[in-house]
DNA sequence: CGCCAACAGTTGAGAGTTCAACAAGGTAGC
DNA sequence: GCTACCTTGTTGAACTCTCAACTGTTGGCG
């Protein structure tokens, strides 16, 4: 056991800075989304992924790994959504421990009135703040990132 | 009032691996904390800016801004962390609505048995996957993010 | 078939965060 | 000194997330 590799001065700026700005990143959107939407940013990307997927609808554990999310977490947040009518919960045909989660009409809805806003913001706080270098730079670190740190 | 500029696919990929990349990340660490050291990384963080500060004390206002939390959220946190003896408040001598929050002995001591493991997780998630010009890259992106954010 | 480990999803309790409301102390203008 | 306003910090309720425990289902294997 050798002692700790603590990070270097140089290390340790990117690191802090790198945390500040995805705190400060991910409240601004937060509570923009909160504001004007009625849904934290978690939500949003939930109804995202169903609004992309056939049919408008995913089973849970297909969701869950799309948004990155755990099955716990989506479980409740699907309960939550489905109070405000906006996604669905159906019986799986071929699979009877399956749930499949749809997107309704009003759900869609609820999506087209936040993205706007939504896009906007993402814009002002992180697009338009980049040059497209280093837009393409932050892919590359992201995808790093991903790669590193994705349970295998 | 001009329609939304939508994202181009590029802009696209670089926010959604962005979010995506955080997300794992950060639940990576608090996961290793909240395991290894019974504590979300955000009271690590508080742990380390009262460590870091002269007598290992700061007023509340200022802990919340160099943590880049709210009042709110920093009053209920210390208060967690004064139930573990981690953290002690005592009044301020020149402003009698000034609390100070100071880091114990043990809280000391909480930190440091802490800190290896979660600098370990550091390097192994970002510090280490990445170049050490992608780190440069990292350090501006997320300064002009701050700048783009930072509330005035 | 019968057994059993793995899988899908939910649940409830506990912990952290947010928001709005509040108390109390400071500050500036008159 | 009074008044009005701003700042500091806390509080409680509502909400989200985590973790562990649980139900029910499937699939593999003897």
């Amino acid at each position: 056991m050798t002692g700790t590799r603590w990070l270097t001065p140089e290390e340790q700026r990117a690191w802090r800075s790198y945390v500040e700005s995805s705190k400060l990143l991910f409240d601004a959107l937060d509570r923009q989304l909160q504001r004007d939407a009625d849904m934290p940013h978690a939500y949003y990307e939930i109804l995202v992924r169903l609004s992309e997927a056939d049919q408008r609808s995913l089973r849970m554990s297909e969701l869950a790994q799309r948004t990155r999310s755990s099955r716990s977490r989506l479980s409740h947040a699907v309960a939550r959504l489905e109070e405000h009518g906006w996604v669905a919960r159906e019986e799986c045909a071929t699979d009877r421990r399956g749930q499949i989660a749809r997107l309704t009409d009003a759900g869609l809805d609820a999506l087209r009135a936040a993205a706007p806003g939504h896009v906007d913001a993402v814009r002002r706080h992180l697009v338009d703040a980049l040059t497209p270098e280093q837009l393409q730079q932050l892919t590359a670190v992201s995808e790093a990132i991903i790669q590193a740190t994705e349970p295998s």
